[in-house]
DNA sequence: GTGAAGGGCCAC
DNA sequence: AAACGTGGCCCTTCAC
């Protein structure tokens, strides 16, 4: 049986279709295959060519309130990519694509004409990651005014773990199997990570696939948002998608556009002075080693290090076989004296700088505006938070002497803006206190105390004038275990103490803040019942493994149930903070950029000449954005510099 | 050669 | 039995 539909019908319009149907089913045992057809509706895919086609459509997109929209592009890199094509549906099985020539001036000339519908306010964009497309078209000078449906965000709301590519949202969703993009353009070029270079070459497809392709994908996100809508709905996440990560890509989208200017002169001097240190690191672990090998290799170091020099007779091995090297283990061998396996930390700690920062950062720098854009993974992190990466600037060094040197390459944009940087104060614990409503813990926020010495004095049962470094040193981290659900023995782990102490200064804690320990049985007794945590925001977090017999399993699950709400309800209020201080810099129309977001800590490129209405600006949105319960007060402090250590 | 997995380590 | 949550990226190793 060969079912096909949507063959030779009518068009509506006169513009040159292109009809295909989607399912070919070859046998009657494919007719029970669950892929169908897009919602069992014939669908029409047309490519737009010629002039008046171009303005029938443009006339057509003009009437409809929400337009889904894909773009085609010649680089997966939003800031390297040109316009190849752009999609358009505004009714589930009928799309449009709109090819767009190699040669920039006449896409430009495209472009233009659908600047009505770009600035309408009025339209709503559905796309899935659209923050992607937005970026395209902003590089053509495009900003779209209307409102924005992203599928791939109402999906994350609904299910933050996982994956959630538009192939996969369709046949779960759709139950519909998409054209794959091997089909076009291969599999070899996909494999762009590395090289950053072309998506394939989907200027060369043929015009008929690509159409299919495209329009394809914008009918899908049509139908996805459809259902997406009433699932919202249905698991209550509706604030989280309508209020927290849907407005929050214009948001983004800006930041990435921005970029942040680099020092590729100081990195480069910085980098030949990492590499002679390396050198001479390297050079005396061969001497006290008495070999030559690839230090670089935790294999062959672990082989030197156990089966050569026999440093520790009783070293673990990973599962794998291999010895373990790791800093820990180093620390170990050091602290018995053996001076190799410092100079190994400090040879890794050179390496590790000069690979992964010194020298990746400068080659990301984007040549057309010799700035570096991150990029924001906004449907990534299973807690809400972002993700940053190409490069991750989320996680520059800052707590080493020579990590914190790469800081000061982050610089202004020129002589008359400085980096400003604002972040929250002990955000997590404050979080914590809060929703837990432990009396001790808000009563010390409240009373603006030093909260790891207030928890010290607490659980040493002294006064604080008399809590030590020491007490303070400890009750940081076990303030810090909470978040994280540790238990005695990752204390003790991480203050080289017994697990008795790690045990009775844990216990101390728990009774000093009693509201805590409630709280983290209620939480995973609620994971028990329903199945997830949620946030402040009612972001959730789903814990299928939270009801496991398997202790690991389940640990692992309670350790989550623990923590999620924690980091997600942080995530949820600097995303609204972003917001806001977005839309007031706009409003204002400020000379300023949010550039930078660090999970607890924005950075921006800021004006010298706004810097005193600026900062409390930002301050008070930060602190305003999402407030607490309990009335704990939220706290945000902002510092200014000529690069990012300064103003840290 | 490519890509996945492992070990390791940077941030909050 | 495992023992601290969320990420991204570098280098090596190993299978294909």
């Amino acid at each position: 049986m060969r079912l096909r539909l949507g063959l030779g019908l009518g068009l509506g319009l006169g513009l040159r279709l292109r009809t295909k149907t989607k399912t070919e089913v070859e046998t009657e045992e494919e007719v029970l295959l669950p892929f169908r057809k897009i919602g069992d509706v014939e669908h029409h895919y047309s490519a737009v060519i010629t002039q008046s086609d171009l303005e029938k459509l443009i006339h057509k997109l003009s009437k409809a309130e929400e337009i889904s929209f894909d773009t085609e592009t010649t680089n997966i890199d939003a800031n390297l990519a040109e316009l190849v094509g752009m999609s358009f549906c505004i009714k589930a099985g009928e799309a449009f694509y709109v090819p767009c020539p190699a040669n920039q001036q006449e896409t430009r000339k495209i472009l233009e004409q659908f600047e009505s519908l770009f600035i309408d306010e009025s339209k709503i964009w559905i796309g899935q990651n659209i923050k992607y497309d937005l970026l395209v078209l902003k590089w053509y000078g495009i900003e779209l005014k209307g409102k924005l449906f992203d599928t791939m965000l109402a999906h994350y709301a609904i299910e933050p773990e996982g994956k959630r590519n538009m192939d996969l949202l369709s046949e779960k969703y759709l139950r519909y199997e998409p054209i794959h993009i091997d089909e076009l353009i291969g599999k070899k070029a996909r494999q762009t990570k590395s090289t950053g270079e072309s998506q394939g070459n989907m200027r060369d497809v043929e015009l008929e696939k690509i159409t299919d392709y495209a329009a394809e994908d914008a009918d899908i996100t049509f139908q996805l948002k459809e259902t997406f809508t009433s699932l919202l709905k249905k698991e209550k996440v509706e604030k989280v998608f309508n209020v927290i990560d849907n407005p929050l890509v214009k948001v983004l989208t800006d930041m990435e556009f921005e970029g942040i200017r680099i020092d590729e002169g100081f990195l480069k001097n910085y980098s030949v002075e990492l590499e002679k240190e390396a050198a001479i690191s390297e050079k005396k672990v061969f001497e006290l080693a008495g070999v030559h090998f690839n230090l670089a290799s935790p294999k062959q170091l672990g082989e030197v290090l156990f089966d050569k020099l026999k440093l520790d007779t009783n070293a673990k091995k990973t599962k794998t076989g291999q010895y373990q090297t790791g800093e820990e283990v180093l620390l170990k061998l050091a602290a018995k004296g053996h001076s190799i396996a410092e100079e190994i930390i400090n040879f890794r700690e050179l390496t590790k700088l000069k690979s992964t920062y010194v020298d990746s950062l400068p080659l990301l720098i984007n040549p057309k505006t010799g700035r570096v854009h991150t990029k924001y993974g906004q449907a990534v992190a299973v807690t809400g938070r972002l993700a940053s990466n190409n490069p991750n600037l989320q996680n520059i060094p800052v707590r080493t002497d020579r990590g914190k040197e790469i800081r000061k390459a982050f610089i202004p944009r020129d002589k008359n803006h400085v980096l400003l940087s604002a972040d929250y104060s002990q955000i997590e614990l404050r979080i914590v206190a809060a929703i837990s409503g432990d009396k001790n813990m808000c009563e010390a926020f409240k009373a603006g105390m030093d909260i790891h010495a207030a928890t010290a004095a607490k659980v040493f049962g002294v006064d604080i004038n008399e809590v030590t470094k020491e007490m303070r040193y400890k009750s940081k981290s076990v303030n810090f275990g909470i978040i994280y659900g540790q238990g005695a023995f990752g204390l003790a782990d991480n203050l080289g103490i017994s697990r008795t102490e790690a045990k009775e200064i844990i216990d101390s804690y728990k009774k000093e803040f009693p509201g805590i320990q409630n709280y983290m049985n209620n939480t995973i007794n609620f994971a028990r019942e329903h199945g997830f945590v949620e946030t402040l925001m009612g972001r959730k977090r789903w814990l299928k493994d939270i009801n496991s017999a398997n202790f690991t399993v389940r640990g692992f699950a309670e350790r989550n149930a623990i923590n999620s709400p924690i980091q997600g309800t942080a995530a949820d209020m600097i995303k609204l903070s972003m917001q806001k201080v977005h839309a007031a810099i706009k409003k204002e129309k400020m000379k300023s950029k949010m550039i930078l977001q660090v999970h607890d800590e924005l950075v921006f490129d800021a004006a010298r000449d706004e810097v005193h209405e600026l900062k409390p600006l930002i301050l008070e949105y930060m602190e305003k954005a999402l407030p607490l319960p309990s009335d704990v007060p939220v706290i945000a402090d902002c510092g200014q510099g000529e690069n990012w250590l300064e103003a840290h």
